[in-house]
RNA sequence: GGGGGUGUAGCUCAGUUGGUUAGAGCGAUCGCCUGUCACGCGAUAGGUCGAGGGUUCGAGUCCCUUCACUCCCGCCA
C-alpha cells in the first residue's frame, strides 16, 4: 500500500464502513466540541469527515492544530447515525474515527482563509495564489478548463487535425499588437519577439501540405488588460485548413462549440446553426461589431424622419442638416413604465458623455400621439413613418440619440444594453452565438487619414480578383470572420491571401513597399511563391471559452497563475530586475526613467 | 496616457456634521463544551486608519500631493 493514503476524500460510502483506511490531505474545517473533535479532511477530490475523541492520545495535538495542514489519517470507516448524515458531500453517510494522525506538511497563520465563500482584494489572492487555488469555486474553474481543453482536442482529432508545436521566439511583425521582445545574445542588438498568435506559421503549415492543423496556442501581446484581457499572454484554440471556403472553417467551428458548450454547461444554445452578420449590419443593429444576441432590442436609423416639414424637433433637425445621424431603439410595451425609469436612462446617457437620449411614448386615443419631453415635435404622419421603419407599436417607447456615426453606435450600443438590463430583457440562462462577416479589408485611420489594415493584412478580399476596385479600397471586403457569444469576442479568423502578386497589391495601398514587405514577411512571401494552397482559418480565444462555461466575468477566475493588471506576477515577482553580467551578455544597458 | 471606484486589525467590513479611549464578524491565543458539519459559549492579544503634506483647538472623516489594487477609455492586425 501507498504510505499516503489508501483511498482519496471522495471515495468512501457506506460500503466500506468497517474498513481500516489511510487518507491524506488538508484539515478544511475543525469543530472542537471539547471531548470530540470533527475534522473536514480534503483533497483535490472531495471531503471526508474525521472524528476523534478524548481517550485518543492524540486528541491535544489535533486540537492545537491550523486549518490547512496536510496530515496523514488512519483510521476506521463508520457509519454515521441517520440524524448525523452530511447531504452536503459524497462521503456523508460515512466518517472516519482516527486512530493515529501524521503531519506531513505544517501550515503558518493564514494571510486569507481557504475555507469561506467571501471575495478577497485581488492583491491577496495574487499573492497567495497557491491558497486561493485551493478554494472551491476557483478549484473547479481551472479543473474545468483542464477539461475543457482535453475535450477539444480529443475533438479537433477526431475531425482529423494535426496537432504541432510553433517557435516561442520568433520574429517582430510591424502589424499589430505591441510585441514583447527578448533581446538575441548571439545576435548583439537583434531581438525575438514572443508570437502574437502563430499566424504565420501556420499559414506555413498549410503550404507545407499538412491539410489540417490545430494547436492550443500561447499568444503574447503587450497590451493593457481589461476583464476578460488577461495582461501578456492567453491561449487560442489556433486552426488552420487547406481548400476550405468561409463555411468549411464555419461548419468545423461550430459544430465544435455547440459540442463543447452543450457538454459543459446547462445553459441552452439559442441557435445551433450560428446566425451571419455582416459588419455593417452590426454596426448599425447593434451599434456594435460584438453583438450580445441575447439583447432583443434592435437599433434604426430614421434620420430622414428630421427632413420633414411636420417634424419641429429643431435641435435634432439642425445638427441632421450639417451631416449627423439620428438613431433609435424601440422598447415594447412600456408606455405604463414610470418617469423615473426613462430619466435614469437620459441621465445615465449624459454620464456616458453623450448629449442624452430623447425619448417618447406612442399613444392613440384619436390620433396617433407622441408623449414625453419631446414627443410634441412630431406629427402623427411623422411617427407613422417611424413606426414603418422601425416596427414600433402603439404603446412602445422610442429612444433617440442624435451625432456622427462613431458617436451613435457607441452610445446606442452601450443604450441597448444599459435599456434591455433595466427592463430584465436579457436571458442569462442562454449562449447567442453569431459570425460577424464581411469585414471591410481596409480602414481609414481617424488622425492621420491613412488607409490601415482594419483587420488582418493576410486576408482574401472578396471578389473575382481581376475585377477588385482598389481604386476605392476602403469599399473592399474580406474573407474575415468574428465568432462571438453573449457580446463577448471569442475569436476572428480568414480566408488567407495565398496569392503573392495580390498580396504586394493590398500591402502597397496600406503604404509598405514591395521590399518591405519582402523583408518583413520574407518566410510567408516567399513560400507562397512556391505551390500555396488556398487556405483559412480561425484562432478562437480558449480563456474566454471558458470563462463563459464557469459564468465568470474576470480572465482571472479561470487563469491558473495571472499577472496582475500591470502585468505583474505578485507571487514570483515578476518581472524582475536582473544583474549586470546578464545585461553585457546580452549587450544591452538600460536609461532609468527621468 | 486619461477617467471612475476602493484602500481602517491577519481576512471581510462598519465608522454619523470634524469631537472622549477607532468598532464588529471571521481568524489567532487561552479556557469551557460528546454529534457538529458556517458547531456553541467566555476571555485575551491584535491598528503608522495606504504614504506624505496642509487646514483646524481637534482629522479615519475636509483639502493637496502621492502610492497600491481594480473597472473603463485609449490600445488590443
Amino acid at each position: 500500500m501507498n504510505k499516503y493514503r489508501s483511498h482519496n476524500c471522495n471515495d468512501l460510502r457506506i460500503k466500506d464502513v468497517g474498513k481500516k483506511v489511510l487518507l491524506s490531505g488538508w484539515i478544511n474545517k475543525k469543530r472542537d466540541h471539547g471531548n470530540i473533535l470533527f475534522i473536514d479532511l480534503r483533497d483535490n477530490y472531495g471531503i471526508t469527515q474525521c472524528i476523534i475523541d478524548k481517550e485518543n492520545p492524540n486528541f491535544s495535538l489535533i486540537e492545537k492544530m491550523q486549518l490547512e495542514t496536510v496530515v496523514s489519517i488512519d483510521g476506521k470507516v463508520v457509519n454515521r447515525s441517520k440524524e448525523t448524515i452530511n447531504k452536503e458531500i459524497n462521503t456523508g453517510e460515512v466518517e472516519v474515527s482516527i486512530e493515529n494522525l501524521k503531519v506531513l506538511g505544517k501550515c503558518k497563520e493564514l494571510p486569507l482563509p481557504v475555507f469561506s465563500d467571501q471575495e478577497y482584494a485581488e492583491e491577496i489572492r495574487l499573492k497567495y495564489r497557491f491558497l486561493d487555488l485551493r478554494r472551491k469555486k476557483i478549484h473547479e474553474n481551472i479543473i474545468l478548463r483542464s477539461e475543457v481543453i482535453s475535450f477539444i482536442r480529443n475533438e479537433m482529432k477526431r475531425k482529423g487535425f494535426l496537432e504541432f508545436q510553433t517557435p516561442i521566439l520568433t520574429s517582430s511583425s510591424p502589424e499589430g499588437a505591441r510585441d514583447f521582445l527578448v533581446p538575441s545574445r548571439l545576435n548583439p542588438g537583434k531581438f525575438y519577439a514572443l508570437p502574437q498568435a502563430p499566424q504565420q506559421f501556420k499559414q506555413l503549415i498549410m503550404v507545407s501540405g499538412f491539410d489540417k492543423y490545430f494547436q492550443i496556442a500561447p499568444c503574447f501581446r503587450d497590451e493593457d488588460a481589461r476583464s476578460d484581457r488577461s495582461p501578456g499572454e492567453f491561449y487560442q484554440l489556433d486552426l488552420e485548413m487547406s481548400f476550405v471556403e468561409q463555411e468549411d472553417v464555419f461548419k468545423v467551428v461550430e459544430d465544435l462549440m455547440v459540442s463543447t458548450f452543450m457538454k459543459f454547461s446547462n445553459k441552452k444554445i439559442m441557435s445551433k446553426k450560428f446566425p451571419r452578420i455582416t459588419y455593417s449590419e452590426s454596426l448599425l443593429k447593434y451599434g456594435s461589431d460584438k453583438p450580445d444576441l441575447r439583447n432583443p432590442l434592435l437599433i434604426n436609423d430614421i434620420t430622414k424622419i428630421f427632413l420633414r416639414d411636420d417634424v419641429s424637433f429643431e435641435i435634432f433637425k439642425k445638427l441632421v442638416k450639417n451631416g449627423s445621424s439620428v438613431r433609435c431603439i424601440v422598447t415594447k410595451k412600456t408606455h405604463n413604465m414610470p418617469r423615473s425609469f426613462f430619466d435614469n436612462i437620459d441621465k445615465w446617457a449624459k454620464e456616458q458623455g453623450a448629449s442624452g437620449l430623447a425619448y417618447f411614448t406612442i399613444e392613440k386615443e384619436k390620433n396617433i400621439t407622441a408623449k414625453g419631453p419631446v414627443g410634441k415635435f412630431f406629427s402623427e404622419e411623422s411617427l407613422k413613418e417611424i413606426m414603418k421603419i422601425t416596427d414600433a407599436e402603439i404603446g412602445d417607447s422610442i429612444f433617440l440619440s442624435c451625432g456622427n456615426k462613431k458617436e451613435l453606435e457607441n452610445i446606442t450600443s452601450l443604450a441597448r444594453d444599459k435599456i434591455a438590463r433595466d427592463l430584465g430583457l436579457i436571458d442569462e440562462d442562454s449562449f447567442a452565438f453569431c459570425w460577424v462577416v464581411d469585414y471591410p479589408m481596409f480602414e481609414e485611420n481617424s488622425e492621420s487619414k491613412k488607409i490601415e489594415f482594419s483587420h488582418n493584412p493576410f486576408s482574401m478580399p472578396q471578389g473575382e480578383i481581376d475585377k477588385i476596385n482598389f481604386q476605392k479600397p476602403l469599399d473592399i471586403l474580406a474573407y474575415q470572420y468574428d465568432i462571438v457569444c453573449n457580446g463577448i469576442e471569442l475569436s476572428s479568423g480568414a480566408i488567407r491571401n495565398h496569392i503573392p502578386e495580390l498580396m504586394y497589391k493590398l500591402f502597397s495601398i496600406a503604404g509598405y513597399s514591395k521590399e518591405k514587405v519582402d523583408q518583413k514577411f520574407s518566410g510567408m512571401i516567399n513560400a507562397l511563391s512556391y505551390g500555396a494552397p488556398p487556405h483559412g482559418g480561425i484562432a478562437p480565444g480558449i480563456d474566454r471559452i471558458v470563462m463563459l462555461l464557469a459564468n465568470e466575468k474576470n480572465i482571472r477566475e479561470v487563469t491558473m497563475f495571472p499577472m496582475n493588471q500591470n502585468a505583474q506576477d505578485l507571487m514570483m515577482n515578476a518581472p524582475s530586475e536582473v544583474n549586470e553580467n546578464q545585461l553585457k551578455e546580452l549587450g544591452l544597458s538600460y536609461k532609468t526613467k527621468k
